[in-house]
This record gives C-alpha cells, sequence and structure tokens, in this order.
DNA sequence: CTTTTATGAATGAAGG
DNA sequence: CCTTCATTCATAAAAG
C-alpha cells in the first residue's frame, strides 16, 4: 500500500487545500465556491481494498461454480444477470485506478545522473534534496524519489548477475538450501498446495454472508 | 471506474479524465492550480451501490453454493483448492515454491483486526496464539507474525509521517511536531456490511481482484 | 484493440 | 525500532 501519497507540495495557497493533508473527509470550497466532498489517497485505498475483498470472494465463487457446473451452463446465466449493475458493466473494466507517478524526461535525467554518480544509497537528508530538485520540474514525493533509486539499484544489480552467466555452472549451485542454515527461517514450508481445509477460510465482513458461509460447512 | 485521475501533471487533459461509469466526478482546480480529487454526492451513492452489489452477489453465490454442495461433497475439496492455493491463483506461474510467506486473505484480515486492536509490540506469548490461529487458515510460522507485525508498525508510521508532510520545500525544516491527528474517517458512505471505522483499518488486498473484475465483463 | 514490456510501488524478510 | 534488500504486483507505455 502506499505510504507514498503525493503531498500537496506546492500548494499556493495551503489554506484552501487539503486540511494538512492528513486525510480525512473533508468539505472542501473550490474555486466556484462550491462544497464538495474530497477523498483522499488514503481513504481511496481502503475502498479499493474493501472492494477488493468482494471482488476476491466472487471471483472465488465464480470459479467454484463453473467448476462445479461444467456440465449445465445455468449457473453461468444466472452470474452474469447478478452483475448486470450499470456501475459495473458500463465500460468500467476496472473498480479502481491507482495512478502511479511518472518521472518527466528531466526528472529522470537528473534521477540517472546523480545515480551514475555512484553514491548508492542515498539517505534521508539526500532524497530530500533531490526531491526539492525535481520538484521544480514536475511534481513529485521523496517517496517517489526513494523508490526510483531503490528499484534502479536493485534492477541495475539484476541485470548484472543475469551478464555473468558464462561461468556460473561449475560452482556450487545447490538447489537446495544449505544444510545448516543459520538464519531462523520460518519452519520450512510445506507443499504450497496445502492449506486450510475448510470453507469458511472465505472471509466475509458481512454477517450475513459469514453465517451463510458456515452453514456451509 | 475512475474517479478523478489525480495529477499526472506530465500530461494531463482533464477531459479524458472522467471516464469512468456512472460518476459525475469533478477534476477540480483551485486558485493554486492544483488538482485535488472529489467526490460528489452522486459519486458516492454509486459507489455504495456498487460495494452493495458485491454483497448481494456475494451472498447469492453463497446461497446457490450451499444447495449445489448439499448434494455434492465434493465440492467442499474443490473450494479449498480454490481458495488457499495463493501461488497457482497469483497469475498462474510458476508452481514451483515460493520461499516467502504470503498471506492469505484471511490471515491478512485477523492480522490488521489485531493490529487496530491498538496493543502494538505483541509478547512473545501473544504472538503464539496468533499464529495458532492463523495457522488454520494457512501455513504460517511465529515468525512471520512477528515479522508482519514489525513491518506493520513500521510502515504505518512511516505512511503517517508522509502524509503530513504538506509543507514547501521554501520552509526550514521544522521537525514535525504536529498533534498526530488520526486520520478521520471518510463520511460514512460505507455499507455497513464492510464498514471499518478507520482509513487504516485496510482489509486485505488481492491480486486476484483485476482478473476478478475482468472476468466478470 | 490486445499483448508485451518497462518500471513504480508494495511487502516479507534480514541486518544493525 | 530503523533501514535495506529481494521479490512480486500492477500499470503506464510501447509494440503488434
Amino acid at each position: 500500500m502506499e505510504w507514498n501519497k503525493p503531498p500537496p507540495q506546492q500548494a499556493a495557497h495551503p489554506e484552501e487545500l487539503n486540511g494538512g493533508g492528513g486525510g480525512g473527509g473533508n468539505l472542501n470550497v473550490n474555486g466556484g465556491g462550491m462544497f464538495v466532498k474530497v477523498m483522499t489517497d488514503e481513504q481511496m485505498e481502503v475502498l479499493r481494498k474493501q472492494i477488493a475483498v468482494y471482488a476476491t470472494i466472487c471471483e472465488q465463487l465464480v470459479e467454484l461454480h463453473k467448476s462445479l457446473t461444467s456440465q449445465h451452463d445455468l449457473a453461468g446465466a444466472r452470474l452474469v444477470n447478478l452483475y448486470s449493475d450499470p456501475f459495473v458493466t458500463s465500460g468500467g473494466h476496472k473498480i479502481t485506478g491507482r495512478q502511479r507517478w511518472t518521472p518527466t524526461p528531466v526528472q529522470l535525467q537528473i534521477l540517472e545522473r546523480i545515480f551514475d554518480q555512484g553514491n548508492g544509497a542515498p539517505s534521508k537528508q539526500k532524497i530530500k534534496e533531490i526531491t526539492a530538485e525535481l520538484c521544480q520540474h514536475g511534481q513529485i514525493s521523496e517517496t517517489n524519489v526513494y523508490n526510483w533509486f531503490q528499484n534502479r539499484r536493485a534492477r541495475s544489480k539484476r541485470k548484472q548477475q543475469a551478464t555473468q552467466q558464462n561461468h556460473a555452472e561449475s560452482e556450487v549451485e545447490t538447489e537446495v538450501e544449505s544444510p545448516n542454515e543459520k538464519k531462523t527461517k520460518p519452519d520450512d514450508f510445506q507443499t504450497p498446495q496445502i492449506a486450510s481445509s475448510k470453507p469458511e477460510d472465505l472471509c466475509f465482513q458481512n454477517p450475513e454472508a459469514n453465517s451463510a458461509m458456515h452453514s456451509m460447512d
């Protein structure tokens, strides 16, 4: 989840904006003097996830149903009716849209340059500075910068590893982990397939549905 | 559906943003030239309906399933397979064992609930209990639980910091000292069934959500 | 428009 | 507790 919320960084009139950026549904006044409710990114995210709960449950139930009724397509038809809600079906493929920061060419150039200067692992303070500079070329947050370097480092590294595939074969390439593993790794996971064995694993927050699930046990 | 996309300020053409379904969202520009997301009453109503749709679908599917499984006992097994196999369900890539634990939706939900109950820093004993409970819903170890709380706490904190970072860069570095105001709850548009009381009371995110929505087209 | 790729972001785990 | 890393997820952009 995003601990990164593009904050109103260059607000010319902060007092008019989402108060404090602290999140929370607010009543704001826009330019026209009209009152509107404002939804913060956090709220959006929470909502998205809550909806995702239902989406997940629905998908699993639908899949289950498909497998159960592969002979007769009755269930399919019934499901279609259920999904006739205009909001769901009217061209909206995505319930929620998450937007992500996309660096402008200028920003990217600057970032690349800094990255090439070698100083890996920019400190907090360094990130602040960089962010401040990049901010002049488009909206950006410190988190964006942090992530960028994080990804850049990781992918640079990975690419390098992939490059040296020449002589790696002869080395001790044991697929399994060394027997005397030091790290207290969680007790070795069993086969991925194993797991819970009860239908009520379907997670419902809806009391009614929940009881329904239980009776399915 | 997509409400107003936030600030793709590098190429934002507001007229292309409001693509979404039933909504009548606004992309407002205030005096400072900043974009804010707003939600109208109409949108809220639509959202409420959408969530309600899921609740209904789930209930009906559950009922459907119930009646079907009363005749076919093997259905229960299938449900388990469908649901509890996070490895297969996420995109259908390699079935080869994964190294890192991935909480199932149920587990996550439980964890979140416990986390929200406030008692930070679960004791060793507490972790044991939690692990025991979560074990009923999928493979897990105490280390996993411990790490989860560790990460959850740290990231919650960081997120809060990022959120309240609403000062322009021209300001002197004043250490954050504002009252730790809890994020306020969005106006209660959430359906009672799945409502959570706080934004950070997040449910779970599931990669299947998208495909679920897709398959329902 | 559909598929593929590139990459921003999320997160479990390790280290200090 | 904090930061860092590795891996994975999701999506904007590019390719077909």
